[in-house]
DNA sequence: TGACATACTATGTCAGTCGTAGTATAGTTA
DNA sequence: TAACTATACTACGACTGACATAGTATGTCA
């Protein structure tokens, strides 16, 4: 089984986070969990790698945060992307495409 | 224009010099212009970045270096891969489509 | 009551990239 | 012949993102 390094995935954690924030504000164990399933487990983002990423997101402006309690009653830090930040979103995927090519071509498969 | 940021491509950069070892011995300079080339010029190495990933694959014996002067009379460093390093690459491909079929899970283009 | 899931924060380390700068040689052009 | 450009590196330090480790605190369930 290969394991996905986290040099290679550096970058797009904050991409990741931002796709689903797009879909509805979340917080950071329902996100985690978002990314586990999404991948099939292939990649589980680290609990330290995820709230440092939130925190570069909202210094960036490119996500907001809000204080609410779940349903459980337990109280959670909500975070909901900005306009800032789908714009930020979508270079991401442009820039994606591209890398995908630049990386392809070194490939052999 | 979009350009590549490094967290990007970073940790494939090892793999692309890797890619162009096993076609044949190469150097520095020879390394970086064909790198910019196969790309059309969309990834283009910082020379730091590229004799410092030379280091540490010939620490993590990928590569091997042995001097020879070139055709215009100047002494180069050639570089040759290893078989370990012919296995890397092929571990890193392997990972490359994993990490492909991820991310893009994450793309909406 | 004690394990487990949830929901975080704090602190410090590490690796890879890159900015800046400098050295040195060969060939080219004014 | 002097300057300039391409070639071929080395040294050093800064920065960033990922992550290891550790700790806090609450709710649920057996």
């Amino acid at each position: 089984m290969v394991n996905i390094s986290s040099d290679v995935i550096r970058g797009y954690n904050d991409t990741m986070i931002l796709f689903l924030l797009r879909k509805a504000p979340s917080y950071g164990y329902e996100i985690s969990k978002d990314i586990r399933n999404l991948t099939d487990e292939k990649y589980v983002i680290k609990e330290t790698t995820l709230y440092s990423a939130f925190t570069r997101l909202e210094k960036k402006e490119l996500i907001e945060s809000y204080s609410q309690a779940g349903e459980n009653g337990k109280k959670r830090t909500y975070y909901r992307i900005t306009k800032k930040g789908e714009e930020f979103y979508k270079e991401r995927c442009e820039e994606w495409n591209i890398t995908k090519d630049v990386v392809e071509k070194f490939i052999e498969s």
